[in-house]
RNA sequence: UGACCCAUGGUGUAAUGGUAACACAGAUGGUUUUGGUCCAUCCGUUCUAGGUUCGAGUCCUGGUGGGUCAGCCA
């Protein structure tokens, strides 16, 4: 072979993110044989794009370099947490194609562990007991440019923190009454540094642990702890822990050993997305306040409701790529996301023909009683996907907005006196149109060239537009639901003086209970995948029923012609 | 009037001191039995002012703008 040998750059390396860099500087240098990364989700709600974001990344990582990735529930607030959202976010990570390593972790499997270390750190000097209330708590912890005030529980002695912290974790004092914090300096400039709580009493049912405990750890003193015993090497979270960091750092630095792995903290910026709001709290209202019909609504930007929609876990995958890894506050254009589904869907969706809002076409000249199949291709970009028969008869629907009685040369579509090809079929010329007594069109009276089968013009002559249609009597009813953006504004969150819910689309939903689709789909199944030709991508919702089909339109075809 | 972080087309991400690249969006044209796909072309004085250097988007200093932090949430 004489093959050019093209240097290596040709292999065309593509440029690596941050963290990559991070982690391949570390494999190369030998600081890790084997890099281990963890998702880290807390089980107190559903999972959104942007935590799909992070999956993929942490994911992501490991297969990239051969390492692992560990699945960790940071459950350490019994009170928001529960067993519904560790199920929804089991079923959200596997559907994305992910499989973690080993057992799913719980940080409520280490408390006995932090329990351990904490007193550790009594012993050592570096935590205390302290009787202050919340209240006084934050009062002496100064502001962002005014240092803090030492508790006057301070420098009570390892013996009394000793005795205290066993007697809050035996359940002696009530919720409030006491906490542990770290001892570290009530003057730093950072404010997570100003003696941060490491326990607080919370007299309540742990959906794990059930009432073996009274005393919680807080996050700061859980996380870093928990990426230790797990041999994390590289512990990735958002841009809002980088303040954290100093803590993080600060408590491994007390418990670490030589020898061991220990776990380092990246933060990258998380995922904003146009026309949507991400925090859990606002897509709890819109769920609570009925403004959706649940957490899985196909306009919600959670995994469950994208994977409702239609979007693929590929589409999700390949959005991500294109959206990168950086530090740098962002709002990605929702129009990236529709992009990604596109480009999956035109490669794989089945198509098909189907009629949104039907127009009746009767061509005159085709004999009443006759039928015929026409074949018809199943998808243009994959061969393998062969073709089907489509039946047609005298009686078709075709779309309202196919049809105008009087229009310009830029639309291509069926005019009064008009020529268009049916898909697959014939060309039809329109002749004369039926009204009903208020002036709507009913139907169009056609004729059909039978020269022109299959859809080519045997002199040669030809047609702009090109139509799809459904024979009547074989057509097979259906809904369909077809989704806007749920809100008008790009960044509904982002304005000071307005609740985003004043931004609500009020019209972010629209429910066609007359469509018409070709019997090709009659067995299709909930999740099953469709083009609708010139109209988009759909999927089967799982809303339907034996006799009738419901379809989620996932997004539409890309349109450069605008109807004005 | 603190600490930490960030600043490259409309959007997002690259360029690792050496010709500012890629994708999306938009515009225009071509192909087309989906007004889809595909193809082509167009769309940036790298926030600012100094400095270092043969050479700075990149390094240094100041400024400006934005983000995060005052939960016994994560």
């Amino acid at each position: 072979m004489t093959e050019k040998n093209i240097p290596e750059t040709s292999e065309e390396k593509k440029s690596l993110n941050f963290i990559e860099q991070i982690v391949e500087e570390d494999l190369k240098t030998g600081k890790h044989k084997e890099i281990i990364t963890r998702f880290p989700p807390e089980p107190n709600g559903y999972l959104h794009i942007g935590h799909a974001k992070s999956i993929i990344l942490n994911f992501g990582l490991g297969e990239k370099y051969k390492g692992k990735t560990n699945l960790r529930f940071d459950d350490t607030n019994p009170v928001k947490e529960d067993v519904e959202y560790v199920d929804s976010i089991l079923e959200d990570v596997q559907w994305l194609g992910y499989k973690w390593h080993g057992d799913v972790h719980y940080a409520s499997d280490y408390f006995e562990q932090l329990y351990e270390w904490a007193v550790k750190l009594i012993k050592s000097g570096f935590a205390y007991v302290d009787d202050q209330s919340g209240e006084e708590i934050s009062a002496t912890r100064g502001t962002p440019t005014k240092p803090g005030i030492e508790s006057p529980f301070r420098n009570r002695s390892v013996e009394e923190n000793t005795d205290l912290f066993e007697r809050m974790r035996k359940g002696e004092f009530k919720d409030g009454e006491k906490v542990l914090r770290a001892k570290i300096d009530m003057s730093s400039p950072n404010m997570h540094m100003r003696d941060p709580v490491m326990y607080r009493i919370k007299h309540a049912e742990h959906h794990r642990t059930g009432n073996k405990w009274c005393i919680y750890p807080m996050y700061d003193f859980t996380h870093g702890q928990s990426d230790y015993i797990e041999g994390i090497t590289h512990s990735i979270c958002t841009l809002e822990f980088e303040n954290h960091r100093p803590l993080y750092d600060w408590f491994l630095d007390r418990i670490y050993e030589e020898g061991k792995t220990r776990p380092r903290q990246i933060e990258f910026a998380r995922l904003n997305l146009s026309y949507t709001v991400m925090s859990k709290r606002k897509l709890a209202e819109l769920v609570e306040k009925k403004y959706v019909s649940g957490w899985d609504d196909p306009r919600m930007p959670t995994i469950s409701g994208l994977r409702r929609r239609g979007y693929t876990p590929e589409a999700l995958k390949i959005f991500a790529e294109k959206v990168g890894v950086a530090k740098r506050e962002n709002i990605i254009d929702v129009g990236l996301l529709e992009f990604s589904i596109r480009e999956h869907l035109n490669k794989i969706a089945q198509r098909v023909m189907t009629i949104l809002n039907p127009l009746k076409v009767t061509i005159t000249n085709y004999p009443e009683e006759r039928e015929e199949f026409l074949s018809a291709v199943n998808n243009p970009e994959d061969e393998s996907m062969g073709s089907r028969q489509v039946p047609f008869s005298r009686t078709l629907y075709i779309e309202k907005d196919d049809f105008k009685e009087e229009a310009g040369r830029k639309f291509f579509r069926l005019k009064l006196g008009g020529e268009v090809r049916l898909r697959y079929a014939y060309f039809i010329k329109c002749n004369e149109v039926i009204k009903d007594a208020n002036g709507n069109i009913t139907e169009l009276l056609c004729t059909y060239d039978p020269l022109s089968k299959g859809g080519k013009s045997p002199d040669g002559r030809k047609v702009k537009g090109t139509l799809h249609w459904v024979s009547a009597k074989h057509s097979v009813d259906v809904n369909v639901r077809l989704y806007d953006r749920l809100f008008s504004d790009e960044s509904p969150d982002g304005h000071k003086d307005k609740d985003f819910t004043e931004f609500i689309n009020s019209d972010s939903l629209t429910i066609l209970e007359n469509c018409k689709a070709e019997p090709y789909i009659k067995n299709a199944k909930p999740g099953d995948r469709f083009q609708f030709e010139r109209l988009g991508y759909f999927c089967v919702d799982k809303d339907s029923t034996g006799n009738k089909l419901i379809f989620n339109r996932t997004v539409s075809l890309r349109d450069s012609w605008k109807i004005k």
